[in-house]
DNA sequence: GTGGTCTAGACCACG
DNA sequence: GTGGTCTAGACCACT
């Protein structure tokens, strides 16, 4: 399930993303699915509609969500969702961030290896490259 | 040397201290060590002193450095400044902002992994857990 | 409520932070609570809306309090974010000063200690050690 | 012994003039005592003599110490080195400053009282009021 | 509407 | 020369 917590710095549309990234990459919705409607989610979230159908058309210009006139959003068929340059350029972004965010606490490097590791194998993910 | 890159989503201050925190923590800068001074560095990289006493403010603040009234700035003695309860804290948001930002990006966590430790291998790192 | 005042050496950005902090401390102002908006503040203030922000981001910087984006900043959960070394530096540094400050002024220790016995009574201190 | 700490926050002229009034106010320089010669204390502390003049100058305006043309600087006779007025408005400030520097430190009171005491009674004070 | 960021330019204390 | 502070005004992202 979605949840948003109002202690999250993260704006909230970011946290609808993330959580539906998630759970499609975890295999929590397979393509095909559909999505709850905009207004459902907001009431259920109790946010505004406008955010929730912000989160949406970002998830479907990025090619994770499709969506089907009348009938709603499905989560699209499994393809080459970002150019090989741009994938590496925000990959490079992240990993830099990540890097920034950590390089002050002090943590030995496995410890923080071990740490994404261990965040990272709760979403299955078979591709090899 | 300190670079700014326009395309980064990062504000200009946050990249001037990200790129100060890891000068420190890889030891290219060591404990009362002198810094550029504010008008210097914004003239060299071309911005708005502000800017750059914005950065030092903000990096005095958490202690990586110290000012010297009338001489300038110096990095300061490594302390463990937060609690660990802070630290883990901080560490858990990071770990989690990440796997969020690249948990989309569709690469094998084996890859994912082998960069970020590529990334930490460039800074030394004396704690053992 | 806050008040700026003119000649108080301090600047106005720390008469802010510690007159927020003080109001956290004594329960004034709760978790959960909001901020007047900054540039409700800095009318209010007769002041500059950049020192305001600059207040705030500095209390934001702290943990004192949270910005959820759009929204406004309100008071965070409190908890211990520094470690027990840097808090007995910062205690030591403090009472320092102050001993340096009242030193000269010719008051009966049993003076100071009651004066500043009543300042600290304001607050609500549920610590017991 | 004065000691001029690189590390130290304050200003070097600050240091100087906190370090004479506690050593007046503990009974390490009585009335009447020579002090160093401007250029011999700044050498010996490795400073600038300006700074050290400064020092001086301060001490002698607020009345701590007294020049005898071609003798040098002595410590003045104990007296009303400040009006009453000016006396409390210092009192206050410092106690309100020590205040907010320690209201965020989450110390109970009665700790924060126990380390004042210890610290004032450093320095020996008959005076009753 | 909210805060966050940057620029521009001024004044101050310190050494 | 150094950093620290404040003002003024602009633009951005978010709700």
């Amino acid at each position: 399930m979605l949840q948003i917590v109002t202690g999250d710095p993260r704006p909230i549309a970011r946290q609808i993303t993330d959580g539906i990234k998630r759970q499609i990459a975890g295999g929590g919705l397979a393509p095909g699915d559909a999505l709850p409607s905009v207004r459902g989610l907001a009431q259920q979230l109790g946010i505004n509609p406008n955010t929730v159908a912000k989160a949406y058309a970002e998830l479907t210009a990025e090619g994770w969500l499709l969506a089907r006139s009348g009938l709603g959003l499905f989560v699209a068929e499994q393809r080459q969702r970002l150019s090989d340059a741009e994938r590496e350029r925000r990959f490079g972004e992240a990993v830099d961030r990540f890097v920034s965010d950590v390089i002050g606490l002090d943590y030995a490097q496995q410890t923080i290896l071990d740490r994404v590791a261990a965040e990272l194998s709760h979403y299955a993910n078979k591709k090899t490259a």
